[in-house]
DNA sequence: GGAAATATGTGTTATAAAACATAATCAGCG
DNA sequence: CGCTGATTATGTTTTATAACACATATTTCC
């Protein structure tokens, strides 16, 4: 397997990476996070929370890459989302003030922020913009997880995969050489994330390799013909 | 077709009655709201907004039932929430400040409150809870948008169906009969809000009443006996 | 370094659900 | 009131995909 090159994993990510809390806090508030947060690490299928526990702390993927899955009824999982740096883990349970409905695990090695609830919610009650934020993330996912309903339900399962490597494409991007896909997912997670079985996912990749539209070479995914995939993703 | 019993037509809602924004504003907060905002009734049938527009209001539903849809791939249409007054709709779109993905039409008459834009923006900037309220709509629709995802691909028909039945209960109850449900559609939504064929729907309703689960006049739906429609849901 | 476990690959069979076909019934309306 | 289109109903055929079976790599770790 060659050099998994990920910039954000050159240097060690701090609290101050999460754009999206940090820079809209003032000074004072800035202070009050530094001061109030913690720093996990975990290593590559550990698991950072699972199905029914109750969040008591905001936590911000400083590095890596993570699975959220929902253990399916036929034994089959479920992964609603990949999340990438620098993102909110966890945090749909965490503002819903209930339980996990979802587990996540590493994918690569991870550092993950811990914010405690009253530091967030006081933020929250000072920090408008920081509510703001939270608000907009909460509704491009809920935006996402619809039309993932829909075409994970409608799509034939060559329409499936090719949306996932497209979407996959879209959160991780592509190697320095434009064109490899900066992730490195199991057969049987690709299914996951397709809605199909580990076999038909194995096919479905090899079909789209003599078509010539991926290079396939372990867990590296190649995408030599993204107009065609795009089609392919479209029709069905 | 029986009359159809809903206290909130008995008498004409205000925005009063959006209990999640008016009661926590202030005073001069429920003036400013009460001052600027629209009222609209919509017929049977009629759209409120479709795919692809921008919404520049935030809409309040004071009384009827809407529909919210996207246009599937093989012309099937999936139904992505049945909404119940008194709730936010496409409020979604509005705080991604971006187009709507969904199309929203009339079930049943609707008394809608359109708030403009700017005055959402100042309420949410000055009203803490506020913010906060829709912090937590937003994040319980996403889990149930992610629990349906994986129960409507993962479900055989009979689960589908029994689970849409089951949570039609749970959003608009039963009528004063304690098993009549409260909302009546036509087959096709019933089979568009269930991921199946309109055929399917018919074919599995009617297993269901020959099971004596349920009884079915027409678009009247009672069920008989909620343990087993449980059941039917949970095992597939 | 080798055994065991895990992941990948491929062919075959079974089946759930769509697609298709055709009535029958109901609702709207000139 | 009877025509027309929509909705509901039901039987038959087709097909996409899961399920199963088994072979071969590849990793893990004692």
């Amino acid at each position: 397997m060659p050099q998994r090159t990920d910039k954000s994993l050159n240097s060690e990510p701090t609290i101050k990476d999460i754009k999206q809390i940090y820079d809209v806090l003032t000074d004072e508030e800035k202070l009050k996070l530094e001061n109030n947060h913690k720093v996990k690490h975990f290593k590559k299928n550990e698991v950072i929370y699972e199905e029914g526990e109750v969040p008591d702390s905001l936590l911000c993927l400083g590095s890596g890459k993570v699975k959220v899955y929902k253990v399916g009824f036929g034994g089959r999982d479920q992964i609603v989302r990949m999340a990438n740096p620098t993102s909110f883990i966890g945090y749909r349970a965490f503002f819903a003030e209930g339980p996990h409905v979802a587990s996540a695990v590493v994918i690569e090695p991870c550092t993950i922020f811990y914010i405690p609830k009253t530091i967030v919610f006081e933020l929250l009650e000072c920090n408008h913009q920081f509510s703001l934020n939270i608000i907009r993330s909460l509704a491009q996912e809920l935006g996402f997880s619809r039309y993932r309903t829909v075409t994970l339900t409608q799509k034939h399962i060559r329409g499936r995969l090719a949306e996932s490597l497209l979407v996959l494409k879209e959160i991780y991007g592509f190697e320095d050489d434009g064109m490899t896909l900066n992730v490195y997912l199991s057969r049987e997670d690709l299914a996951n994330f397709s809605n199909m079985t580990t076999s038909n996912a194995i096919r479905t990749l090899s079909t789209f390799v003599n078509e010539k539209v991926i290079t396939v070479d372990g867990r590296i995914i190649k995408i030599l013909d993204i107009e065609t995939l795009e089609r392919i993703s479209k029709l069905g």
